[in-house]
DNA sequence: TGACATCTACGAAGGACTTCGTAGATCATC
DNA sequence: GATGATCTACGAAGTCCTTCGTAGATGTCA
């Protein structure tokens, strides 16, 4: 079982909000959305009941407002989306869409020595 | 101007045979990409002609087949979809986007030293 | 209880993407 | 010139995603 059936984008606006404030309800995750989304009320109650459906959020419907929680977890969904990009457009190899992503794009020097440590840890790890 | 339009699936499948190619008729990407994909004939030209009329491809009409030509380098599209991705869902963060990808994906010790070979030369340039 | 706010359910529309069938143009070859 | 192969053009269908309007249920509170 591979990433069958990746979030959509308005899906993975949703699940961004779960993951950041945790189980909410449709209007605490509009609330969260709108500023930036500007979408109505309704489409983030559609979406969420669309993503129930999938499985992508389980929702408690015991109070009046039902409560939504993400079931995947967020590392799993990057994971996906990770995947699913290097096959699309780096031939399957990961290290390629890294330098890609390293060349250009903005990253700090503690960033850096993350990464770096990262690497260690995969090295250190290997050689075993 | 940001990532205006960034290539759909099926787009990026014909991008890659062409990068790969280089200018080549339908014929010749159909033929690279039917073992794989499955699509008929028609398909692949009218993907192609939208392509045209969207400026991803050029196409030089003299002979009988028309030849198309990527018109978005290889490296400005991974840039695009890459930045898409970090922005949608790494919250804009590129190192976390490369640390995903690096402790989820195999990459071979070659690559490892490849990598750190990029980071030396970032740091380099920005400790002048 | 009645009025009002808030919530869910549902249907449907519009757009983007992908797919392919059919028609018509062009070329090679006998 | 007729036939068959190959190509482009075009239209249209089907699917998925996103959006929202409307209707109906439920809760609140004066």
């Amino acid at each position: 079982m591979v990433n069958r059936s990746l979030p959509t984008d308005a899906e993975l606006a949703i699940l961004r909000v779960l993951w950041r404030r945790g189980p909410s309800t449709v209007r605490e995750v509009h609330e969260d959305l709108k500023p930036v989304q500007g979408t109505g009320y309704t489409t983030v109650l559609k979406l969420m009941q669309i993503m129930a459906q999938k499985g992508l959020v389980e929702r408690d419907e015991a109070g009046k407002s039902h409560v939504y929680r993400a079931i995947i977890p967020e590392d799993q969904a990057q994971k996906g989306l990770v995947h699913d990009l290097v096959e699309k457009a780096f031939g399957g190899s990961a290290s390629r869409l890294v330098m890609r992503a390293l060349s250009t794009e903005r990253a700090s020097r503690e960033e850096l020595a993350e990464i770096r440590a990262l690497l260690d840890d995969i090295e250190r790890k290997r050689s075993k």
